[in-house]
Order: C-alpha cells, then sequence, then structure tokens
DNA sequence: GAAAATTAGGAATTCGTTTTCCGAACGGAC
DNA sequence: GTCCGTTCGGAAAACGAATTCCTAATTTTC
C-alpha cells in the first residue's frame, strides 16, 4: 500500500496524494507559508490516510534543529538524578523533543567524549546534572546549556539547584510550631555543601532552642545510630532532632526506639529527601523534605526549550522545596 | 580560522585540506572505497587536524543508520530498570551508539506513541525494559528489538531475564551448605511471577528441610517483621529464612532482633536483589542474590548491537544470579 | 607491445525534509 | 482593458555525508 521497501512513507507520497508538490505539503504541515485553509486541510488528510510521520534525520538536516536534547549526568545512578531525568525526558517529550542519555561515571574523559557526540549529532541543547550540589564547572559548548541540581560556577549560566537552606529552615520551622524547645542538627560530612547548608539554616532557625553543635558524621543509618548516643548524652533535655537525610534520621529513630523512647511524644524527628524506601519504612514514618527533584528537571528543560527558542535564561534558580509530615512529629 | 558560523568543520573542508573529493575524503575515513595508504593517512591527519567529526544527520540520512537506539522502559523509576539501562548505555556507547530514553510510565498510550516517534527517528532498534519479570506482548515494529527483564511472550523475539529459580536454588543451597536443616521462605504476592518461581525453587532445593508452607505477603520490611511471629510459631525449630526480597529480609532479621534470635547463629536469613541501601544497611549486613541487572542491560544492548549488524538473536536468555555472602549467613 | 585486468580517485546521485525564491493566477482600481 | 498588489503554490536549492558509478592511469599477461 505505502512505497518503499520498509513501508516507510514519505513527504512526496502524501503530496502526490494531494495534488501538491512536496515543498507545499510541507508547508501544510508545518503551518508554514501561504497555503489555502483547504490545501492545508487535503494535506493533512493525506498525511493522516498515509500515517505519515515525518523522517527526523531529514528534518534535522534541512531544518537545522535535531529535536534532540542531551543529558549528561555524572552519576546516574544515585538517587538524586533520577527523578531529575524523569522530570526532564518528561518536559522534554512533551516539547516533541527526545532525550539522548549519557552517563559519564563522573569520569572527565568520559564527559569529555560524551559532549563531542552530544556536538556530532547536533543536538540543539544539553542538560548537565551531577550527584551534589556542589557547584561544577561549565562545559564549554556552541549550543544552550543548562546546570540541573550541581549549578555551574558561572554565574551567567543557566542553573536550576535545590533550596537547601529553605528546605532545612522549614523542616526546623515545623518543629518550633509543634512547640519543641531542644533541637540538634544530625547530618553528613562536612565536605559536603548541602550538610554545611542545612546545618546552617537549621541552627539559624532554631535560635536559642537548637542545641549545637551540629553533629557531621556519614550519610548512614549506622551514623544516625552512632549520633543519638552523643546527643543525648550531651543534651538531656532533647526533644527534636532535625537530620540531614533519611538515612541518617532513620538510623536516629532505630536508636530512640532501642532506648525506648517515644517517638514523637518524647522526641520529635525530621529527615531530608523523602525518598520513601526509607522515610515510609521508618517506624514510626518520617517527616522529611522533598526536594521536587522532578519538577526540577522539568524546570530544567522547560528552560532548556525557551532557550533552544531563543529565549535563553540566565543565573542560578532555586528551587523551592517541601516539606512532608508523617507520623515522627505528628503528636498522634 | 574552520568554516561555518558555528565553527562547525564539514567533511568538505577536511577534503579540501587533503587534496581530494569529498567522496574520497568519506571513504578515507570509513575505511571503504579503493585508496593508495598514502591517500588515506593525508585525509585521516587533515581530518584530525581540524577536529572533524562527521555530522550526524547527514551521515544518518545517506548511511540508512541513525546510530541510535531507544530504550522504552515502563518504569524508569524502579529500581531494576535503572541498572539495566546504564548497564545498555555502557554497551551501546562503546558501539558509538546513544541511547534515546522513553519512560512510559506504564501507559499503553504514551507507549505506542514513544514508538513512533523512535520510529520517526529511525532508530537503529529498541530495547524494552519493563518493572516486572512477567512476559509482556511484544511490540510490532520494523526494527529489530531485545526485550530485557520482562521478557517477550513470543517465543520467536529475542528477550533477557534473570532466572529466578537459579538465584533462589544458590541461596537455599547455600543455607543447606552451612548446616541449616529447617529452612522457611518469605516472599512478596503470590500473583508476582518472581515470587512465585523463587519460592518454587527454593522448596524444592530444601527439599526435606523446607518448612512450608511459602509465605506470601508484600515486597515490605513490614511484611518480613510480621511473617517471623507467623514462622516461629509454626516452626520452633526453624533455622534459616530464605526472603525473596531484600526488604522483606529486613524486616525478617529486625523482627527476630528484637525477639533476641542471634543472626545467624539462631537463624540464618537470605535476601534477594543485593539491593545495597537493605543489604548493608541490615543488621547484619545479608546474604543476598544479586540479579545482575548491569550485566542484563549490556547484554541486551550487545544482542541489539549484533541484531543491526544483521545477525540477530532469537529466543530467551537466562542471565545467571550471583550469591553475595555478608554476615547473615556467616556463622563468624 | 597490445589487450586485459586492476587500482585510485573524482563526479554525480541519493537520503527526506525544509526553505527560499519565483511565477502564475486572481482581484480590484482607474 | 491595463496596471498593480495579493494570494497561492511550484521549482529548486540547500543541509552533510555516503555511495554508486565511471574514467583515467597503472600494472599485468601473453
Amino acid at each position: 500500500m505505502t512505497s518503499g521497501r520498509t513501508g516507510a512513507v514519505r513527504i512526496t507520497d502524501v503530496a502526490a496524494l494531494a495534488g501538491v508538490s512536496p515543498g507545499t505539503a510541507s508547508k501544510a504541515l508545518n503551518d508554514t507559508g501561504q497555503l489555502r485553509r483547504e490545501t492545508r486541510e487535503r494535506v493533512r488528510r493525506a498525511a493522516e490516510q498515509l500515517g505519515f510521520t515525518p523522517d527526523g534525520r531529514g528534518r534535522a538536516l534541512s531544518s537545522g534543529r535535531s529535536y534532540t536534547v542531551g543529558l549528561i549526568t555524572t552519576d546516574s545512578s544515585g538517587r538524586f538524578s533520577i527523578p531529575i531525568m524523569l522530570g526532564a525526558e518528561d518536559a522534554l517529550s512533551a516539547g516533541e523533543m527526545a532525550l539522548l542519555l549519557c552517563d559519564t561515571r563522573d569520569d572527565p574523559v568520559r564527559e569529555q567524549h560524551y559532549v563531542r557526540t552530544l556536538l556530532a549529532r547536533r543536538v540543539d541543547g544539553i542538560i548537565v546534572t551531577g550527584r551534589r550540589t556542589e557547584p561544577r564547572s561549565p562545559i564549554k559548548v556552541p549550543v544552550p546549556v543548562v546546570y540541573a541540581f550541581s549549578g555551574s560556577t558561572d554565574p551567567a549560566d543557566a542553573s536550576v539547584v535545590v533550596d537547601d537552606r529553605g528546605g532545612a529552615t522549614t523542616a526546623v520551622g515545623h518543629l518550633l510550631d509543634i512547640g519543641r524547645t531542644a533541637i540538634a542538627h544530625v547530618t553528613g560530612p562536612q565536605r559536603h555543601r548541602s550538610a554545611v547548608e542545612r546545618a546552617a539554616a537549621a541552627a539559624d532557625t532554631a535560635g536559642a532552642a537548637f542545641r549545637g553543635p551540629v553533629l557531621y558524621g556519614e550519610w548512614s543509618e549506622r551514623w544516625g545510630r552512632g549520633a543519638v548516643d552523643l546527643l543525648l548524652r550531651a543534651h538531656p533535655d532533647l526533644d527534636a532532632v532535625s537530620c540531614g537525610s533519611d538515612q541518617i534520621a532513620r538510623g536516629v529513630c532505630e536508636r530512640l526506639r532501642e532506648l525506648g523512647r517515644r517517638i514523637p511524644d518524647d522526641v520529635a524527628v525530621t529527615g531530608y529527601d523523602n525518598w520513601d524506601v526509607m522515610a515510609l519504612a521508618c517506624r514510626p514514618p518520617l517527616t522529611t523534605v522533598d526536594m521536587e527533584l522532578e519538577e526540577l528537571g522539568r524546570r530544567a528543560a522547560r528552560m532548556l526549550l525557551d532557550a533552544v527558542a531563543r529565549h535563553p535564561h540566565h543565573g542560578t534558580l532555586e528551587m523551592p522545596a517541601r516539606l512532608v509530615i508523617r507520623a515522627s512529629t505528628l503528636p498522634d
């Protein structure tokens, strides 16, 4: 029925069926040029009838746009990159764009390689994302770039990052709201920017209720368990722990339980990340901060789409975090 | 220095520098046609000097190959799809191919849409992966397809799946090896094929040592904790629990600990998935079955590359699982 | 030393669209 | 009835590489 061995129908076939030239068919389908409404419709019907979908290769070549963007991630196995990827993919597919996945495994050589292959494929733009919130050095390419999660060190670049201070502020604010007066903060390594930011905001927000110092350690349940012993020794009046991650928070809860402290009656606990497998499996389920990474990815993708459409954004956008309240801070 | 506004260097530029025609340059760079060695080298040097990378669009159009494959996943947020994706991406990038990511969110309409856009982009092949081990209905497309994790219901299609029976057999075999004589199995919902398969293999392998019936429930820590109470009541002599997932196993361990049973001295426990955040955070760390999903993804990608190169595979390949031994079964 | 076979490389075509020009037809104004 | 301005749509030129002929030039063969 259709022409060609693969059954692929070309715009020529559509044009022939509609009784117009290929160029006219193209204009009709793309809403360009000057055509009678009747002609446009006729071509559209013909295209529909034949099940025509323009060949991306030819389209890319002649239009100068590939309708493709690259996603460079330094670590797609990380649980942060994944929601970002999905959000980006979602927003892009809504914009008729496709996403080329590149996992550099944190290797600069691989990154360089990927940048080249993406450019060779003439992607319309690139999203760069990393595993940590530390800003990273920008890539130098002649197409629009948006940095997600890990912002660019160049403030003129377009970046979308999380608001760590805001997130921690909200969490501790909630602890104050429910009447807590002796709040500690347990978090990851001090060399991690997100740990430091969240800690600073937590301490600031708690004010007089803060029971320092901030306990820096690792992002693990184990550390959460260990920190509890230190805390209870130093602050017998402790009635709340704000944690830098859900893993830590879960460890904290476990140890508190072991010691017979009731959560949240005796001690309220908040996490960070809203990582379901931690936050929901925790006993009790965790009140925690959701960074809305999928939305962050969507936002980055939309910014990239804007840039591709010649309306580039500049500077760093901080996405607000959202507090998810669960039993670990609810009196009932 | 180079031509064009974007600094893009075309094969024409290379040809001019080498003093040959564009066609000849193409042959030199692709190792086709009949050329003197000296000519080839000259062209190569010119290409290198100009930093030439062939434009993917032109290449795709004229060669008939896009050097791109699509990855359709029904659920990329799932922790199973991700390693598969990464493995596939790894193998493909080694083959100079790029990966277009499509997340259908388990929606047939979206899937259909993605299939069409992938075909419109003239991908060289498609990898289809799902969130569960149930075989799925194949997609009908005129390009090679490999099904990963969720095999195709059509046995003539190429599928790469996990060996659930083998994995469970290995785990229970290990329990027998360390001298356990009363082994139970706790797993997920009976409507999940992987739960049933693993359970059947576990019971078969344990033989006289099996303490039935298989406990079907949900894939959660909570269920693991609950199952322990049922088990200890029914089988006071219990000395090993084989679990259908690491989450369940972790719940089992937790409850056993609470009840004062020593692991593995009193009761040994095995998990399934080797999900680090569960298996390593568990007290004690879990002996568990690793499905080697990244390798599965790599394998699927390589099979697809073969098919693209006109050497298609057929039938279903079961990837062997690997037992990872940790403290939950080690006497010491 | 002429005919045949081989080798090296160029010219032109192809892939499928978009896009840029143009020319034809049409309508209205005088 | 001519002239001018629109409106519509066709012809052809990109886009960038790969590939298919094809023709010289060289080598081999008898």
